[in-house]
DNA sequence: CTGAAAGCGCTAACAC
DNA sequence: GTGTTAGCGCTTTCAG
């Protein structure tokens, strides 16, 4: 039972056994194990070969305890299992990785009690930093106190426009107006946009405060494009949709079959697209013919469909790879200033906005697509 | 810079701290905030008070340090931003959530020297047990000191025969079976299969050794569902990708312009079929007429394709919740015999499966489809 | 170059 | 009920 040397069931070796061992003191076993330079080569040698033969693994957990750093960082996020998230997550673990970090994950499920929640639990843990997708653009008392942010931390995905941290984005204002574009230059003049979000309500008109930062970016990019071309801009064309697959069904149908209503959609994300296609499916639409749809997001499906669906192609790996890069330069420095980063989406325009028309103009001539931004 | 009562900056208070500003020793603050009925009422309020007041939070390395346990456990996975273990990965972090366990995640691409060095890093983190994906079927070396697993362990999606652990798996081999059956339920008697593997070599016909348990089981019930219908077993018509579209796509094209080659094909997983269905885009095969393709897992977009793709369904909610629990039992008691668990998948028969003739007959009795099982 | 010793913050005996 | 104290295993001055 409490076989020393055994495996498995005994315990595992200490710093100090390894010392013994190679008969010098903890502190020449630890420089030794740790590459300071102030070893004899005969010295560490035998250090080195007594941890071998007792097969030593340092205990993160003191090492972390006295040096005052843990090694692991905190990713909050809404949920791993979307095809967005999941691919950032990779980047993430994978970038950690590399600069020696580990990564403890939590799911929030956009819900901000689950998210405070986590951030407990993580700050109990003592990650050095974390990088959180908050859910909500507006409340973020659980991730400062008095004097900043609890810990290092960065936004990933999605601002806080009050929140003074480092925020990796991408520019999703510009590209929802880029895909009214397209949908103009197809002839399309109606058009509808299916938001699906945690938080379904419908959102006030002109500032759906509660949503998170891309939505609202989404959604007023997509605005201010119907505006370019003097389009109808109809509240009730903008729907929202739970993150279930049946309800955005039913809410795409909806926004399809109106009499005169939108004959184009905008779609936040790979799900709701999937919706917008099962709709068009179900009502015998002609997706990529007469209804034209561009999705957020490029999921591996969206190319192997007919017809191929045109999406904005958001930089997910390099986001999460910007994400860990800011928190640790933060680790480094933490006197550092903040820094954000917003990176570019790709339009790819494949075979589903569709064609109903010759290009319609803009209402006058149309800002440059450079540098549109969101006010909030 | 040392200013203590600030955030962010100053220093996190101790349960010293707390125990100070509450008038009572640590041991009392410990057991006030622990929740141990050997405090007065009074005394509680004092210290929750007090605890309230610095915004307390436990340091879990110390804690764990002396608890002699993390309240952390490792997953070990190929690739976590792969359909099917987003969602694996998504259960087990909520599933340990709720056990109030947390997961630190490491992504392997199922390279061996990355799941060995993972293993490795997660040890030093002093995690209290792990639930690895296996890279390898017979490669476990990593995984064990003389007497057993080096912490509690479990195996997650894929087996290894010699090693005697926690291991939660689905039924495989006999889903591969009945998609056998179901190509031949509707004619078709030239079976192919396209296999999406990191180590896509060609294996040997018998004893694919080098693969993954899942796959050794796909293959082995394939090939067993080949000879109940006496149909031929073509060694080239079992083909390997890489983990890369253009690659899958390939093989998948060269697998159905084969003359004389398979009319149906079975993927192992939803990134082979997405190759499959590309693959007839470009030949302008008739998916679902004259060509067949069932696939494992169900992923969103298998339903809302047209045709709609027939596809074995696996249970990776329940597989992931039951590893976690597995190893979460095997914490509790580390006495406890190995428990291991089989779970069942469910074919769901959608409109990729085609038609080209009447019912091909079994060979000779067909086996009872309840219990087969692979010899690995 | 090497060793002794003081913590890091918490838990769990063990006294009172 | 509450306090004292001895670790948990490591890093890191500070001496030698």
């Amino acid at each position: 039972m409490s076989d020393r040397s055994a495996g498995g069931v005994g315990k595992a070796p200490r710093l100090e056994d390894v010392a013994q061992l190679a008969k010098v003191s903890k502190a020449t076993a630890a420089r030794a194990l740790n590459g300071s330079d102030l070893v004899t080569t005969s010295t560490r040698d035998r250090v080195l070969t007594a941890a071998n033969a007792l097969n030593y693994r340092v205990n993160g957990l003191a090492r972390a305890m006295s040096a005052g750093e843990s090694r692991t960082i905190g990713l909050v996020i809404a949920d791993i299992s979307n095809s967005f998230f999941d691919r950032a997550t990779r980047a993430i673990i994978d970038t950690a990785a590399k600069h020696d970090y580990q990564v403890l994950v939590i799911n929030t499920d956009d819900n901000l009690d689950a998210e405070a929640q986590a951030v407990r639990v993580l700050l109990e843990k003592r990650v050095d930093g974390m990088i959180v997708v908050p859910s909500s653009r507006t409340k973020y008392g659980h991730l400062i106190s008095s004097t900043g942010p609890l810990i290092p931390l960065v936004l990933l995905d999605r601002r806080i426009p009050d929140l003074t941290v480092g925020t990796v984005t991408t520019d999703d204002y510009s590209s929802a107006v880029e895909a009214v574009r397209l949908f103009a230059s197809r002839g399309h003049t109606r058009l509808g946009m299916l938001v699906n979000s945690a938080d379904h309500r419908e959102v006030d008109g002109d500032d759906p405060n509660g949503t998170v930062s891309t939505i609202f970016d989404r959604v007023s990019g997509f605005r201010a494009g119907l505006a370019e071309f003097d389009l109808l801009d109809e509240p009730t064309w903008i729907r929202y949709s739970r993150h279930d697959h049946r309800h955005a069904v039913s809410v795409a149908r909806e926004l399809l079959s109106t009499p005169g209503g939108p004959t184009a959609i905008l779609t936040t994300n790979a799900d709701a697209a999937l919706a917008v296609i099962d709709a068009c499916n179900e009502l015998h639409l002609a997706l990529g013919g007469k209804i034209g749809l561009v999705s957020f997001d490029d999921a591996p499906w969206a190319q192997v469909f007919r017809p191929s669906i045109s999406v904005v192609d958001r930089p997910v790996y390099a986001l999460g790879q910007a994400a860990v890069e800011t928190l640790l330069a933060q680790l480094q420095n933490r006197g550092a200033p903040v820094r954000s980063r917003e990176m570019r989406n790709t339009l790819i325009d494949r075979d589903s906005v569709g064609y109903v028309g010759p290009p319609v103009p803009p209402h006058r001539s149309a800002p440059d697509s450079g540098d549109l931004s969101p006010s909030g």
